[in-house]
DNA sequence: CCAATAGTCAACAGTGGTGTATACTACTGA
DNA sequence: TCAGTAGTATACACCACTGTTGACTATTGG
């Protein structure tokens, strides 16, 4: 063993740390098993942490649960618009291809906080507030307004649909994957269907006339 | 009290209805708790049946989980395609308005089983054999090779996105509703905005002439 | 060196789920 | 009428998680 002490010390100047570690682990359990049912001894366990500190930082499950929510919407945020601040000051928009990759990109490399994310989201009372879907929402209206996207697209809607299948996607690769290179492909796959999908549709407009006149003439 | 046994006789002659009720409940309780905590004692209090019962039925909590696993999908196929043969066997091809506001529907009336579905084929080994998502890509395939669908369309990730987000719409939905007719009236959007996107896409093309070279120039 | 801090460890009562077993009740068909 | 079936009621041993407490240990700043 290590050091005489059976469990190796832990950074013990650092509370702060501590709280991230438990937080990750509660993220994680949180994905795997849904808001109703983290157990703060699964939690510790697998933050590699006593139960008992644990209890000192969050008093309760409970307090655990909300802590973890609303560190999962933060980070979501955070990770997503983080560096991306500099291209909205300037104005300039977003291309839909880099938004694409970037949403693509994130949701493979955290999948537990994308499943985290929709679960607290659909689940617990949903929170329209949410500041990542907010921000997601308004960026998309913007870059409709500004001309780059169809004026008769419903940006709520179209957000949901291009967010909730990029964010589950990985999830879905992941449940039936076979190596790792093959999820990557698949990654590719989705995005290069996306874009396709959002580019041009999925029909051929000459076979679905009637469709074409009843959906198409609404505005523009 | 009603009678003067304590709790109302149930239908003692059908076994079947007894096992129907209870995974009916296990069903719900699926879609709220997730496959992993499925619990023996709290499907059998919703069923309103007496937690032996539901232990002659299902002799280990593992096995009603996978009954009802089992179950969910079946019951998923048939409903959603219980009375669609009739067209296949005529070899007229499902119109997509139709097939969409049907799986609208579908999601809206039946969010359990919506979710369970989901939960399902997300987390335990996903199931690429899943009979409901073989036949919904099966025939999203023909309907492509027919000729009315653009033949560059990914059908597996297309199927994708469109199956996830119809279902999980309605939760989303239901988490931020306010009333009945709200819903509805968001039901529609869906419907409109999805047969939107699968018509002509979401951006104009004139504004990404780089991107509908990139994406454009594979088939067709 | 000393006190405060951050964390470990062990124990405990309480709750709630699992799986099993046994005695009981009502309904059914032969 | 009587045996079999379907379900009820209850009790039990077992286990896991919750929340609390108290004693302990390593580290750090003053």
């Amino acid at each position: 063993m290590s050091t005489n002490t059976k469990r190796a010390r832990r950074n013990n100047t650092d509370p702060e740390s501590t709280r991230q570690e438990i937080l990750q682990a509660a993220l994680e359990v949180l994905a795997k098993d849904g808001p109703e049912n983290l157990s703060v001894t699964e939690v510790a366990r697998r933050a590699g942490v006593n139960r008992g500190t644990a209890y000192q930082h969050f008093p309760t499950r409970e307090d655990l649960a909300h802590a973890t929510a609303n560190w999962v919407s933060q980070r979501m945020y955070e990770e997503f618009y983080g560096d991306a601040k500099e291209l909205w000051e300037k104005n300039e928009p977003y291309p839909p291809d880099l938004a694409q990759e970037r949403l693509s990109n994130f949701a493979m490399n955290n999948p537990e906080l994308s499943q985290a994310w929709l679960f607290d989201v659909m689940t617990t009372g949903g929170e329209v507030t949410d500041p990542f879907w907010k921000e997601y929402v308004h960026r998309l209206q913007e870059f409709v307004d500004e001309g780059h996207g169809r004026k008769d697209v419903d940006v709520e809607v179209f957000a949901f649909i291009t967010l909730v299948s990029s964010l589950l996607w990985p999830l879905w690769v992941g449940a039936h994957a076979k190596g790792d290179k093959s999820r990557k492909k698949m990654q590719q796959r989705f995005f290069d269907e996306m874009m396709r999908l959002v580019l041009f549709g999925s029909l051929v407009p000459e076979r679905h006339a009637e469709l074409v006149e009843r959906f198409g003439g609404k505005r523009t």
